[in-house]
DNA sequence: CATGAATGAGCATTCATTCAT
DNA sequence: CATGAATGAATGCTCATTCAT
C-alpha cells in the first residue's frame, strides 16, 4: 500500500457510508469510486483491494478515538471524572463519524481483520481504559474491580453500542444527543443500578 | 420459503461458522453447500436465497435468547436477581452459539436487514430489560434511571460485547467462562464503579 | 476438471484456428465462446480457465498423432518402409488439423505445459521413432546411429516443422502437398544429402 | 522506434528469459522493466510497446545467426564440409542465447509476427541453406534433390529442433553438447538412416 | 421431492499506455 | 532525456440462480 495522498485520504471518507450500508462485501468498486470521485484504477494504484480501502477508513477513525480520547484522560482530574470525559469523547467521535463508526461494527466478529483491528482496538479502547480504572483505585475515586480485563471489554460495548445506535439513528440535534447519551452510560457505568441504600 | 425439515435444520448450522467468519456476502453457496452436506439446489428448493438462510440461523438464535432470558426473567425474586440471571442466561446461549452468535454483530449495523432483526432484537433483548428495569424500581432492588432505553441499550451493548468477545476467543472451560463473564459485567452494570463511601 | 461431454469436445475445435492464429494469452474467453458456440460459463463448468482448454485441444491432437503413427509402424514390414508410413501418417495428421498443430508449437519451448506436453509428445513421438530405429538396426534397413535420442528429436524437427509449414500455408491440394512433403522428408532422413558413391 | 542506446540494448536481453517462460503475451510490462532494470516509462520511451521489444531481441538473435551461419558457408571448401559447419554454427548460437531463441520459437505459427519474421528467417536460413544445396551439386559433394525448398525445411526443422531442445534443457557442458547436437544432426541429414549396402 | 447441469449477469482487478515534470 | 504518477479500457472469472429430470 503506498503512502495515501492527503488529498484522496479527504476524498476516501466519501465512501464511508455506502460501505456502511452494504458492507465492503457488497459495495461494488465502481461505486466506490463514484462516491469519492477517484477513479477505480486509481484506488488499485493506492490500495492493494477493496478490503484495504476500508481497513484504511478503520485505522483513521481509531487513530483519531484514541487521540480524543487520550487528551481527554490525559487532564489532571480524579479518574471518575476524566472517565465521563473518556466516554463523552468516545461518543461524540462516534456520532461525528458515524458512517465509518458503523462500517467498524460490521467487522468486530469477523477475524479476518481481527489481527490488526484487535491492536488498533487496543491500544485506542483498553489500554486507556484498564489504566483509569487503576488510576481510579490509586486516587480513591473508582472501585477495584475483579477482573479488570473484563469490565473494560464491557464499558467499550457500553458505548459503543450506545454510540452505534446513535450513528445509525442520526438524530438531528447531535450535541443534545451525545450529552444524553454520555450521561446515560456514565450514570450505568459509574453509580450502577442497585437501588441507593439510603436517599 | 417452504417449511424447513427438522433434518435440514440440524445440518444447516454447520454453515454458521463460515458465515460468521466469512459474513454472508462472502459466503458462496457452494460453501454453505460443502458446510452443511446439503446440495445447492436444495437449499434453493427451501429458501429464497443466501440471506434467508441467514435469516433463518439468526432466527432461531434471537428465539432460543428470547427464550432463555424470558425463562431467567420469569422466576419470582427480586428484579436485581433476575438481571444476573438474566445476563447469565444471555452470555450462556451466546458462547453455546458463537458462531451464529458472531455472524449476528456483522448485520448489527447494517440497515438492510434491520427491520426484521431490529424487531427482533427489540422483544429478545430490549422490552425483557425495561420490564425488569421497571419492577426494580417497583420492588426497590433497582434504582430509577433517568433515560431506561439508553440504559437499556448500554446494558444490551456490554453483554453483547462481553459475549461475543468469549465467542470469538472460544475459551476452553465454557462453563467457567460464562460464570466469570457474567459475574463481571453484573458487578459493573450492578455496583458501578465509583468508590463505595465507607462500607 | 470435469469429463468433458463429446458434444462439448466436438463444438471445442472451433476455437483452434482462433487460438492458434493469436496465442491462447490474446485469445479472448469471450471470442472462444462465440467460436465455438459455448457459454463462458458453460467453459469455466468444464474447465478450470483458458489454459485448460488448450491444454484439451492438444491432448486430443497428440493422441490421435501417436494413434495413426502407431497403427503406420505397426504393419509388419522393413523399418525403412514403416518409417516412411510413419513420416506419411504424422504430416498427414498435422496437414488435416492445421490449426490445433499451430497452437501446439506456440507452447513447445514453454516450460509452464511442458511437463504434460513432454509426456505427451513422448510416447507419441520419440518412443515409436526410436522403437523403429531399433528395429531398422534389427532388420538390417536401417543404419545403427551414434545417439538415437537426438537423431529421433532431429527427425521430429524435421517432419514437425515440414507439417507446420503445410499447416501455416493451407495448401490447396492437401492429398499432393501431403505426399510431396512425406517424400522429401523421407528422402532426406533415409538418404542423407552426401553425393551417391558412384551412381 | 527510437535508436537504442547500447547500455539499454545490455540490459534488454535481461527480459529474454521472461519472455520466453511465459510467452510475450503473458509478460507483463512492469516485470520486463522490473527483469531489465529499465523503469517502464524509459521502455515506452524507446519502443512503441511490448511487441516491439520482443522484435528487437528477436531481430538481434536472428542478426546474429545469420551472421555466423554467413561466416561458417563463406569458407573456400566443399559444400558437405560448409554445411557441418553451418549446422554446428547455428546450434552454436542457438544454444548460447536459449532464452530469446526459445521466445522466437513461440512466434513461429503465429502469423501476427510472421511478416518480418519470415523475411528475417528467409534470409538467415533457407536462402544460405538452399544456396548450399546447390554449389553442393556443383561440387559434387551433395547429391541433388527433387524439392530443395521442402529439404532446406526439414533441414532447418531438424536443426531447430534440436537446438531448441538445448536451450530448454540448458545442458551443463554447452560446449559438448554444442559438438554432439552438431554431429547428430549432420550424421542424420548427410548420410540418412538407409543400412549402408557395403560398408 | 431433490438435485446435477448449465448459464446470465456482474465485477474485481489488471495493465498497457500517457503525460506532466 | 527520463520517469513517477495516474488512469481508461478491457477481460478473466465467479456465483447466484434456474430448470429439466
Amino acid at each position: 500500500m503506498r503512502p495515501v495522498p492527503a488529498k484522496l485520504a479527504a476524498k476516501l471518507s466519501g465512501a464511508a457510508e455506502l460501505i456502511a450500508e452494504r458492507g465492503i462485501a457488497d459495495a461494488k468498486i465502481d461505486e466506490i469510486a463514484e462516491a469519492t470521485g477517484i477513479p477505480v484504477a486509481t484506488l488499485y494504484y493506492y490500495f492493494r483491494g477493496k478490503e484495504q480501502i476500508l481497513s484504511f477508513l478503520l485505522g483513521e477513525l481509531l487513530d483519531t478515538i484514541a487521540g480524543e480520547v487520550g487528551a481527554a484522560i490525559a487532564q489532571p482530574a480524579p479518574a471518575v471524572d476524566r472517565l465521563r470525559w473518556a466516554v463523552e469523547a468516545q461518543v461524540r467521535v462516534m456520532l461525528e463519524h458515524p458512517a465509518v463508526c458503523r462500517a467498524l461494527t460490521g467487522d468486530l466478529g469477523r477475524a479476518t481483520r481481527l489481527p490488526e483491528l484487535a491492536v488498533a482496538l487496543d491500544s485506542a479502547f483498553y489500554r486507556p481504559l484498564e489504566q483509569l480504572l487503576r488510576d481510579g483505585v490509586e486516587d480513591d475515586s473508582l472501585r477495584s474491580v475483579a477482573e479488570p480485563d473484563k469490565v473494560a471489554l464491557s464499558i467499550f460495548g457500553a458505548i459503543t453500542v450506545m454510540g452505534l445506535s446513535g450513528a445509525v439513528a442520526q438524530p438531528m440535534q447531535k450535541s443534545r444527543y451525545i450529552e444524553d447519551a454520555a450521561r446515560a452510560v456514565c450514570d450505568l457505568l459509574i453509580d450502577g443500578l442497585r437501588a441507593q441504600p439510603s436517599s
